[in-house]
DNA sequence: GTCTATAAAAAGATAGAC
DNA sequence: GTCTATCTTTTTATAGAC
């Protein structure tokens, strides 16, 4: 990988940060210039379709991450628990164990919301069904397993709110500990 | 009840949906002038302190509801699950089954944090205490019943996000019509 | 690829008439 | 209590030098 290449995706990390912070109407160019440390001129030489086209960079890198997680889930050795506990533990590290939000969920507030919502539903299809592989591949019946796919995705959301609104990691951290087993449990 | 108090009410009532759907830093004063009706001067005639004093005041709408609700729940005849089924369908209102976001995650983006952290934080401990005291008053151990008032705003906050992310109510739905039983599960 | 300078548009806020 | 008009600041975006 080139050394401009390295640099772009240390930028694209940055604005991942700004938009899942501020969200897109307050994520202002201002703020990511200093963030990046980049001029205005220059965030419009990388990014000539402005924070839009800067979202959708953002995006595809989550995109390719969330399939990322879903073949290594499916590749991991062991039962169910043990792949959805690896699982957890890169959620645990992409949210900062609970202390960063969720960009899916910024995304959905304000005048992002018309712009990314069709990107933001498939990344969150593919997450559904990356947790309803795994249940699937243990044997659970495939629609029970899809509601679980659901149930995993809104409880680490909900986690993320309120330990946002608490200002307390814990419920964030409680939520994934017993995520495993609440996926797994039977009907 | 004056005739200009519950206008100022129905106001109050058109701001909540606007911040709530925009944001703190999406919620402009061009949107809330033309949703309310009132030019901006009118609206510094009832809001001295701009958006901020908005938000003030809707959060205080929001307390004095959230409060109606916590007696309303206790007072309610009939045993935990016809309680919990009572709030669900208050919730199921306020939320307009799943199709619009909550103001208290709208609050935790942005510049809003920082503003509104305190008051947003209380409001989330009256809730949960609100669905703890109803299981614990039905015999459940505190320390339980508080997990399960922390699970019960998780899954409302998550099915929310889902169902905006989804741009389909069918999660939140499933997960309030679930909710009774789920909260008062044995552990 | 980055910068300074600048322009154009939008947002926040106020004065003063009615 | 509401309006028009105005002002200031911020935001988005671009031109052009290096």
């Amino acid at each position: 990988m080139s050394k401009s290449a390295t640099s772009k995706q240390n930028h694209v990390l940055e604005l991942l940060d700004l938009f899942r912070q501020f969200g897109y109407d307050g994520a202002t160019l201002s703020k990511i210039s200093q963030s990046t440390g980049l001029g205005k001129a220059s965030l419009y030489h990388h990014f000539p379709g402005g924070k839009d086209e800067m979202v959708e960079t953002v995006l595809t890198t989550l995109e390719q991450g969330l399939q990322q997680l879903t073949l290594e889930a499916l590749q991991t050795e062991g039962d169910a628990l043990t792949r959805l506990q690896k699982m957890c533990d890169r959620l645990n590290k992409a949210y900062d164990s609970g202390q960063k939000p969720c960009l899916l969920a910024a995304l959905m507030l304000g005048s992002a919301k018309d712009m990314f919502q069709g990107r933001v539903s498939k990344l969150l299809q593919v997450w559904i069904e990356a947790i309803a592989a795994v249940l699937i591949d243990a044997g659970m019946d495939e629609t029970l397993a899809r509601q679980r796919g659901e149930d995993g995705v809104i409880l680490v959301q909900g986690a993320l709110i309120l330990a946002q609104g608490l200002d307390d990691p814990a419920p964030f951290r409680r939520i994934i500990q017993q995520l495993p087993e609440t996926l797994c449990r039977p009907a």
